[in-house]
DNA sequence: CCATATCGGGG
DNA sequence: GTGTACGATATGG
C-alpha cells in the first residue's frame, strides 16, 4: 500500500462484474470513479483516476406495518430482471418532518435496481430517498469535498482492473478509503472551445449538412484556430489541416495534449459539442476524449440537453450565467457579446458572420482571417468568463458538496434543494419527495401577500435617517423557527412566542429547533466567520466567493417555501415569514413614532424617518432599543443619514407612490429609486434634465430654481441649440428586426443600420435621433451620423422625454409641467411684445 | 382577456 | 443512467 496526494475533481461511476471473480456468473457491482489531479513522484500534478468499490445504492421505506417484520418482507422483493436485486436490509430511527420514524433502508445491487425496486416497495409504506442519482449519493454519504486535497492509501490493481486501465488515458489507482487533509485548492486547468460552421441557411443550422470549418481553443499560454482552407496570414495562433476530419482529429489530439481539468464553452452543452459530436460521428470518427477513452455524452431531456465528458467537466458558461448571475447582471440579453461587455468590459469585434459561408465558399482569404480572428476571439472571452467566474462556481459547488458539472448547471431552487439534501443526512433527516406533476399545478394556483409598505407623503423632506433589518428573511426563519417540522407542533398550542401575527392559528415551536433553522443558523454563522476573516485579511477573491455562495444559500430560502417544485415547499411557512416580516417592521414604525420620529417611508425591510432637531444620541437609543427588543440573531441597521429626499406620487391617485424617491447623502451622492424613466432608455438630455432637476432641489432646496432650469433647457430645445449628440436614444435590440411585431422607432432605426450595411441583430446597440415631420415617429428616426446640428424634432423631446422625465417631481411642489410644455406660447409672445 | 406556444443561446 | 429548466413574451381562442 502507498500513499497517494489527490484532488477530486469529477465523479462518476461504472457498473461492471466483480473483476476478482472470473466466473461467467461473476455479480454487477458499481464502482465509483474520481477523476482529478494526484500528485506524482516528481511533485508534479497529473490527471489521474482513483476507484472506489463497495459503495451500494439504497433508498428508504417508511413502512406501515411493525419495522423489523416490514425489513425482513423488503429483503424478499423481486425486480423482472433478476440481475437487479436486494443485496440487504436495515432498520434505522430516523426523522421525518419532526416525528422519530422507524425507516428501513433497502439496499440494492446496482443502481439501476432502485427505479425498479422502489416500484415494489411502494406497498410497504413510503418509499424516500429512491431518486437521488447514485454519484450525488456517494459524495453526500462520503462528504466527499471536490477540488480539496485528500490523501488515499491505494491498493495495487488486479489483473483485471489492470486490463481496464489500458483503456484510461490516466494513471488509475483503487482505494477504500478517502480524508481530506486540508481545503487546500487545485487551481484548475481550463480550455476554452469554440467552432464556426458553414451557414448558408443562417440561423438554421444542420450537423447533418453544414461542416465545421473552424475550431478555436484557447487556454492558458495556449491559442489554437484550426481550419481547413488555407490562405496567406501572418497570424501564428493559425494551423491549416486538409479536411474537415483532419481538424476532428487535431482537435482531439490539442485537448488530450493539453489535459484540461475544465472544458468551456458559450452554449457548447447544447451547440458546439453535440456539433463535433455529430460530425465525428458522420465520418466514423471516434471523439474518444473522456478519461476512460469514452465519447462526449448528450444527454437530451424534454426542455434540456446537457454533454457530459468523462473526467474532464464540462463548462457552459452561458447556462451559470443564465442560472445564477443573471440576477447581479443588467443585460437582459445572454449572448456572448452583451455578457463579456457587461462582466469583463471587453467588446466583440464586429463581425457579420451571416457572410462567413459566402467568404468560406468563395475563398476569401482576408475575411477567412478575420474570421479566424473572430474565432479565437469567442474562445479567449468564454475563457475569461470561465476563469472570472471559477471562484463562485468552485465555492458553491464546496458549499453544495455535489461535482461542479452539476452545481454549475442548477438553478437557485435546486441549489438550496441540495444543499439541504446534503445537510439533511448530517442531521439524520429523511429526504422528502419532490410533488407530482398534479400536486405541483396545485401549489402553482396558491399566492399570498408580500411586504409591507409604508405610503410615503408625497413632498420634500429633510433630515432623513435611514434603517434597514439586516437579511430580514433568513434571520426570520431563525429566530421564529420557521419550518415545516415545527409548524403547529403538539406542544406550544397555547403559546404566543412563535404565533404567526394575523393567522388565526399557525405558530412555531418554542421546545425544539426545526431542520430548516438549524441548517440557516449554521450558513449565517458560517458567513459570519468567513466575513471576519475576509475583514482582517483584505481582499481574497476565494473568500469572497465564498461569502456569496453562502449568502445565496441563505437568501433563497424564504422564495424555496413558496417554490411550487420544492421537496421541503410549505406555503404556511413562506407566508409566516412574509407575515413575521410585516410584523416586525409596523413594530419599528410604532417604536419609531412613541421615540417622537416622523415616518416618512417603509418598504419590507427599511424605514426611512424624519430627524426633526433630533440628536445622534436619540437615533443611537431609538436602534438600541428596537434591537433589544428583537428575538436571535435579528437586527435593525442604520443605513445612513440623507440631508434631503424627494418621494414623489403615483400618476392617478396623487398618493404615494412605493419604491420611488431620490435621496441626496451628505458627500452629495444623489441615490435615485424607481423612477421608471431612469431605467427606460431616455436621451442623454432628458437624463441630464432630470438629475440636476433633482440635484438643484435636494441640493440647494430651491424648487423655483429648478424649474427656472427645466424652463430655459426646454427653451433652448425649441431652439434648436442643443446639441444632437444629446438627443440621442440608446436601446439594446432584444431579437431579429424581423420578428418586431411592433415596428417602433428603434427597431426603424436598426433596420436603417442594416440597409446601410451596418449589422443589427440582437443585442445589438442602436442608436437614433427623432427628426422634425409630420409622419409617424418611426418615419422621421434618422441614425446620429446623419443627422446635422439643430434638425431633431424639439416638440418630441420636450414631451416625449424631458416632460415625463420630470413631471412627477415638479407635481411634488403643485407645478402643472403642462406649463413647461407649453413654454412655446410664452416665449413667443414674450419675443412679440417684448 | 386568459390560455397556450415558443424562445432563449449557438452559426 | 436513482433526475432534469424556467421565465418572458408572443400568439391564439
Amino acid at each position: 500500500m502507498a500513499q497517494l496526494d489527490f484532488y477530486p475533481i469529477s465523479v462518476t461511476y461504472k457498473v461492471e462484474k466483480n473483476a476478482a471473480d472470473t466466473a461467467p456468473s461473476a455479480e454487477m457491482q458499481p464502482t465509483i470513479e474520481l477523476y482529478g489531479r494526484a500528485i506524482a513522484e516528481n511533485n508534479q500534478l497529473r490527471q489521474a483516476c482513483v476507484k472506489y468499490e463497495g459503495f451500494r445504492p439504497y433508498f428508504w421505506v417508511i413502512p406501515s406495518q411493525e419495522a423489523e417484520e416490514a425489513s425482513q418482507q423488503l429483503q424478499q422483493i423481486k425486480a423482472e430482471n433478476p440481475e437487479l436485486k436486494v443485496t440487504g436490509t436495515e432498520v434505522h430511527t430516523k426523522n421525518y418532518f419532526g416525528k422519530e420514524v422507524k425507516a428501513v433502508k433497502v439496499i440494492v445491487n446496482i443502481p439501476a435496481a432502485v427505479s425498479q425496486l422502489r416500484e415494489k416497495a411502494k406497498e410497504f409504506g413510503t418509499v424516500l430517498e429512491a431518486d437521488i442519482p447514485f454519484a450525488r449519493r456517494f459524495m453526500i454519504d462520503k462528504r466527499l469535498m471536490p477540488v480539496a486535497l485528500y490523501k488515499t492509501e491505494f491498493t495495487p490493481l488486479t489483473s483485471a482492473a489492470a486490463e481496464e486501465e489500458r483503456k484510461s488515458k490516466v494513471p488509475t489507482y483503487a482505494t477504500q478509503m478517502l480524508s481530506q487533509v486540508s481545503e487546500e485548492m487545485h487551481e484548475p486547468r481550463i480550455l476554452a472551445i469554440d467552432i464556426e460552421t458553414h451557414n448558408p441557411l443562417g440561423k438554421t443550422m444542420l450537423p447533418e449538412e453544414h461542416p465545421i470549418l473552424m475550431a478555436a481553443l484557447c487556454g492558458e499560454g495556449f491559442r489554437k484556430v484550426l481550419t481547413w482552407k488555407k490562405f496567406p496570414t501572418q497570424l501564428d495562433y493559425i494551423e491549416f489541416v486538409n479536411s474537415e476530419v483532419e481538424l476532428l482529429e487535431r482537435l482531439k489530439q490539442h485537448i488530450e495534449q493539453y489535459g484540461p481539468d475544465i472544458l468551456t464553452g458559450y452554449f457548447s452543452d447544447v451547440f458546439d459539442l453535440p456539433y463535433i459530436r455529430a460530425r465525428a460521428e458522420r465520418y466514423k470518427i471516434r471523439l474518444d476524449i473522456g478519461l476512460d477513452g469514452s465519447q462526449p455524452r448528450v444527454e437530451k431531456t424534454a426542455a434540456n440537453t446537457t454533454t457530459d465528458i468523462t473526467g474532464i467537466v464540462h463548462i457552459d458558461v452561458f447556462k451559470f450565467i443564465r442560472k445564477v448571475m443573471f440576477s447581479s447582471l443588467q443585460t437582459t440579453v445572454y449572448d456572448l457579446s452583451s455578457v463579456a461587455k457587461e462582466i469583463l468590459n471587453q467588446a466583440k469585434d464586429d463581425v457579420d458572420i451571416d457572410q462567413l459561408y459566402m467568404a468560406w465558399d468563395n475563398h476569401h482569404g482576408e475575411q477567412l482571417e478575420s474570421y479566424c480572428a473572430y474565432n479565437l476571439q469567442d474562445a479567449q472571452l468564454t475563457l475569461n468568463l470561465c476563469r472570472k467566474l471559477m471562484p463562485n462556481i468552485m465555492e458553491l459547488t464546496r458549499t453544495i458538496g455535489l461535482p461542479m458539472f452539476d452545481v454549475s448547471r442548477m438553478s437557485y431552487s435546486q441549489l438550496v434543494e441540495w444543499y439541504l439534501i446534503r445537510q439533511a443526512r448530517e442531521f439524520n433527516e429523511l429526504t422528502p419527495n419532490r410533488p407530482s406533476n398534479q400536486e405541483e399545478s396545485q401549489r402553482r394556483m396558491t399566492s399570498y401577500t408580500g411586504g409591507f409598505v409604508y405610503e410615503p407623503t408625497p413632498g420634500l423632506y429633510k433630515d432623513i435617517v435611514v434603517f434597514d433589518f439586516m437579511s430580514l428573511y433568513p434571520t426570520i426563519i431563525s429566530a421564529h423557527n420557521v419550518s415545516p417540522d415545527t409548524l403547529n407542533c403538539s406542544c406550544c398550542v397555547n403559546s404566543i412566542q412563535n404565533k404567526v401575527p394575523g393567522e388565526e392559528s399557525a405558530w412555531f415551536c418554542t421546545k425544539r429547533r426545526g431542520f430548516i433553522p438549524t441548517v440557516i443558523d449554521e450558513v449565517i454563522k458560517r458567513r459570519i466567520r468567513v466575513k471576519e476573516i475576509l475583514k482582517a485579511a483584505g481582499e481574497d477573491k476565494t473568500l469572497n466567493a465564498r461569502q456569496m455562495a453562502l449568502k445565496t444559500i441563505a437568501n433563497s430560502m424564504y422564495g424555496y417555501f413558496g417554490f411550487f417544485g420544492a421537496r421541503w415547499y410549505n406555503i404556511e411557512c413562506a407566508k409566516a415569514i412574509t407575515a413575521f416580516g410585516r410584523n416586525h417592521i409596523q413594530k419599528v414604525i410604532e417604536q419609531a413614532k412613541n421615540k417622537g420620529f416622523r415616518v416618512i417611508y417603509g418598504d419590507t425591510d427599511s424605514v426611512f424617518l424624519a430627524l426633526d432637531g433630533k440628536t445622534k444620541e436619540d437615533v443611537q437609543g431609538f436602534v438600541a432599543e428596537v434591537n433589544k427588543s428583537l428575538p436571535g440573531m435579528m437586527e435593525l441597521d442604520y443605513e445612513g443619514f440623507y440631508p434631503s429626499g424627494i418621494f414623489v406620487g403615483t400618476k392617478g391617485t396623487g398618493q404615494g407612490a412605493k419604491k420611488k424617491y431620490a435621496l441626496i447623502s451628505e458627500e452629495g451622492r444623489i441615490k435615485i429609486r424607481g423612477f421608471e424613466t431612469v431605467r427606460r432608455n431616455l436621451s442623454t438630455i432628458a437624463k441630464e434634465t432630470q438629475e440636476k432637476v433633482l440635484d438643484i432641489i435636494l441640493r440647494e432646496n430651491n424648487p423655483e430654481a429648478a424649474i427656472e432650469y427645466a424652463k430655459g433647457i426646454v427653451s433652448d430645445v425649441r431652439g434648436r441649440k442643443t446639441a444632437t449628440a444629446k438627443m440621442v436614444i440608446t436601446t439594446q435590440l432584444q431579437k431579429e428586426i424581423s420578428s418586431y411585431e411592433s415596428y417602433g422607432p428603434h427597431v426603424a432605426a436598426a433596420q436603417r443600420m442594416k440597409d446601410q450595411g451596418i449589422p443589427a441583430g440582437p443585442g445589438s446597440v442602436i442608436r437614433y435621433v427623432v427628426v422634425t415631420g409630420s409622419e409617424r415617429i418611426r418615419d422621421r428616426v434618422k441614425l446620429p451620423e446623419e443627422v446635422a446640428e439643430g434638425e431633431y424634432d424639439p416638440e418630441y423631446y420636450i414631451n416625449n422625454q424631458i416632460v415625463p422625465a420630470v413631471e412627477k417631481i415638479f407635481d411634488v411642489f403643485g407645478y402643472d409641467s403642462a406649463e413647461l410644455a407649453a413654454e412655446k406660447t410664452q416665449k413667443k409672445l414674450q419675443a412679440w411684445f417684448g
